[in-house]
DNA sequence: ATCTTAAGATTACAAGTGTAATCGGATTAT
DNA sequence: ATAATCCGATTACACTTGTAATCTTAAGAT
């Protein structure tokens, strides 16, 4: 299996708009992330710069700008950062995890409903 | 709330230690990790000593040594780290984080019946 | 009283990160 | 043609982190 490059946090967030919205100029990016306006276009495009020589990231030319597109899938980082964060902080054990999170965080009736769903179709 | 320190990876690891068995001497915490081997004890002493200097550990002196101790407690800052953690990878959705590890690690059927039962005592 | 030892304190140093400004070349407007 | 603009590339810089060696000082050994 590829090596997955190491994504920062914040690079994280740049990711996460070329997931949902692939072959986007560093302008979309800039647009996308503007609402938090968390930061100046310059620090967006430095970490668009990180993330395509990491290999996170690739591009091609479209007249005069570059339509990058993700090297690496969402769900393989996802898995990837689940794992090493269920490892580090929990040990690897997975149950206390999950206890933790259904005791403090917020979940409706349905989601619940669905979890108890999830559960029982794994069995084992 | 007393604002967290933030504990890196490498300190974690330490943190762990602390916590498992508070008023440790840095000796104890070397020997504690020698199992894996991974550090030079010298790196371990750095390691406590930035946790000093961030506040995440306190200490007396008995005798010639020092008796560390934990000034923030395991199940804060797995919360808060869980909290920081859910926000980053999931936008703070619980659910898709759950369906993930429920779907890719590894559960005995006792586990499950365990969590359902959880899931069932919080009905909402 | 000295010498050795061991503990904590200080210093080191490269890599990664967050955050951004500036440079250089191409494109567009005048 | 020339000037203004825009984009990706390069450079910057402080802070954190991983990893560890060295220094200082006090206690224990001889």
């Amino acid at each position: 299996m590829k090596q997955l490059p190491r994504i920062s946090q914040a690079e994280w967030q740049v990711m996460k708009v070329f997931w949902t919205k692939p072959l986007s100029t560093a302008n979309d990016v800039i647009d996308a992330l503007s609402d938090d306006a968390e930061w100046k276009p310059a620090t967006i495009k430095s970490l668009i710069n990180r993330l395509v020589k990491k290999g996170a990231l690739g591009f091609k030319q479209e007249g005069k700008v570059y339509l990058y597109y993700p090297l690496v899938t969402e769900e393989e980082c996802l898995q990837a950062e689940s794992k090493s964060f269920l490892q580090r902080l929990y040990g690897g054990a997975l149950k206390p995890l999950l206890v933790n999170f259904l005791k403090h965080e917020d979940l409706t009736k349905e989601d619940i409903e669905e979890l108890k769903q999830i559960l029982n179709e794994r069995k084992s």
